[in-house]
DNA sequence: ATTTCATCCTGGAGGC
DNA sequence: TGCCTCCAGGATGAAA
């Protein structure tokens, strides 16, 4: 399940393959999975016979970035994956997308559950893409995770929902899913289903800086593989080595040895350590 | 306005 | 071995 860690080696990966490579043509497999715009064929068509003159990321999204501030974004969901190969080399059940680049490879979209999706953009600022992005309909973005000022995480907390439900949510922060805000809450010694609003300052404080620490160390060690993730080489991340709650009921917490618990919060388990995480009066009251 | 919940979709796991 | 059911959860849009 792709996070802001995952995309982000991707994107590394992919910089190194596709950029300064011309844009031979564009190949929609299934065209369910492009979500904008409505005439994306004309897009395909007059865009294709383009430079690529960056990869980036904004939040779990990943944007290729065309001449004349075109762009192609794509968002890999929960079972997403971009691979880079010849073109002669077969082509993967689930295959949606692919780029084809002036050098004979090509870029590939594969998602067996296709929760992705993809946007084409004639228009869209590397710097500043959220407008663009918002007018296609996408959904709000909130802050990227680091250097999130002090303040404001504060008004991002002020909130009566469960503390676990707010970093999950994309409006608020960007770019956390559940492998990240259950590790970044054990780090931060925070219970999963604490108020927002009733954690301390110095704790709330703690956790911001957590997150940062957390979503660098992942992007570090070239993220988490769960199930499907692959960078654009087609590698397993190695994170899953670091993790400390994550998938581990039952196993014992590498802090304090008791058993790593799990619960269902907004339809996701959550992974907690129930001695390293307390939860305050308020949120065993509301739970 | 805020928050919750069903929905999309496939593959893998476990039960029988 | 094979069939069935359940579960995983990112993002959205409808409903409470």
């Amino acid at each position: 399940m792709p996070e802001l860690p995952e995309v982000e080696n991707i994107a590394e990966g992919l910089r190194a393959e596709i950029i300064g490579r011309g844009l031979a043509g564009i190949c929609v497999i299934t065209p369910g999975m492009i979500r904008h715009p409505a005439a994306w064929k004309t897009f395909v068509s007059r865009y294709a016979p383009q430079r690529i003159v960056a990869v980036t990321r904004r939040a779990k999204r990943l944007i290729i970035v065309l001449e004349n501030q075109a762009a192609i974004l794509i968002q890999l969901g929960m079972t997403g994956k971009v691979v880079v190969m010849d073109s002669a080399s077969p082509r993967e059940k689930h295959t949606h997308l692919i780029l084809e680049l002036s050098n004979g490879r090509q870029v590939r979209l594969v998602d067996p559950r296709r929760f992705g999706r993809v946007a084409f953009f004639t228009r869209l600022d590397p710097q500043n893409p959220d407008p663009a992005m918002a007018a296609a309909g996408m959904g709000k973005l909130g802050p990227e995770p680091f250097s999130i000022p002090a303040e404001t995480f504060r008004q991002i907390l002020h909130s009566r929902r469960a503390i676990k439900t707010l970093l999950l949510d994309q409006s608020r922060i960007a770019g956390l899913g559940n492998i990240y805000a259950d590790e970044a809450l054990f780090a931060a010694g925070i219970h999963p289903v604490t108020r927002a609003d009733q954690i301390p300052s110095p704790q709330a404080d703690r956790l911001r800086r957590a997150i940062a620490r957390v979503l660098n160390r992942a992007i570090h060690h070239g993220g988490t593989t769960i199930l499907d993730y692959r960078n654009a080489y087609g590698e397993m991340g190695n994170f899953w080595k670091k993790l400390r709650v994550y998938q581990r009921t039952g196993q014992p917490c590498c802090a304090c040895r008791t058993l790593i618990q799990r619960l269902t919060l907004a339809a996701r388990s959550s992974h907690f350590c129930p001695q390293c995480q307390k939860p305050n009066q308020r949120s065993l009251k509301s739970f």
